[in-house]
DNA sequence: CATGTTCTATAGAATCTCTATACGAGGTTA
DNA sequence: TAACCTCGTATAGAGATTCTATAGAACATG
């Protein structure tokens, strides 16, 4: 299934989508499973938190628009903190990263 | 810093240590430091609620004993089922670091 | 015996993510 | 115009995990 994240990765999946395009909510969600191979569906009770949860700590900014259905939408865009966020938060997933498949190494 | 784990990893830390050894609490701790080259950190309140989760889990089995320094502690064991944990766990974190990886390269 | 170290343990708070549900707006079809 | 579907946003409530902080027992050492 296989259809859960791990705690913490939601964040650094929405600051690398908005990095490479700004998007509307269900947009992101969309944009994740395209990136990620289907691997993580972030289903809209995880995503709308998270995006005024980041919102209110300044990485994302929003204004109203419409989307390509003729539908009201609130898009997303990466802020400068939001980008340094990213930056530092890509960093940590691979030291993570690193670290976790070094440990599963080990014999 | 780097102490905190991703919520999710610190079971597969544990399951893995324990499968190259039968280690006391605190042993499994100072492993872990030593297995992710310091990246992980894990302190006794998420430790040992950790412990008593997956031993009520019976992925893990306990007994008393006696330190390196003569303390009594409790040593731990990997069950049959446990290792079925690992192998599952690892493969999970095998495709959620291969989705991320590719998520982090997309342009 | 006073102090420090080792080892286990828990309470309480904080943070995330999930399930489930709701609501409004636009489009379609009968 | 009614019925219905889809898109998009939103929140409540639950569940799970980890963290900080604290405690206490046992042993060692000066």
């Amino acid at each position: 299934m296989a259809t859960n994240l791990l705690q913490g990765t939601l964040d650094l999946l929405i600051l690398k989508t908005l990095a490479l395009q700004e998007l509307h909510g269900l947009g992101i969600s969309h944009r994740i499973a395209q990136i990620t191979q289907g691997t993580f569906q972030v289903k809209p009770g995880s995503l709308f938190p998270a995006l005024h949860r980041m919102e209110e700590s300044g990485w994302l900014e929003s204004y109203w628009g419409e989307s390509e259905n003729n539908r009201r939408a609130k898009y997303y865009r990466l802020t400068v903190p939001g980008r340094a966020q990213l930056a530092t938060e890509t960093d940590e997933w691979q030291r993570i990263s690193i670290a976790m498949a070094s440990a599963l190494e080990s014999t």
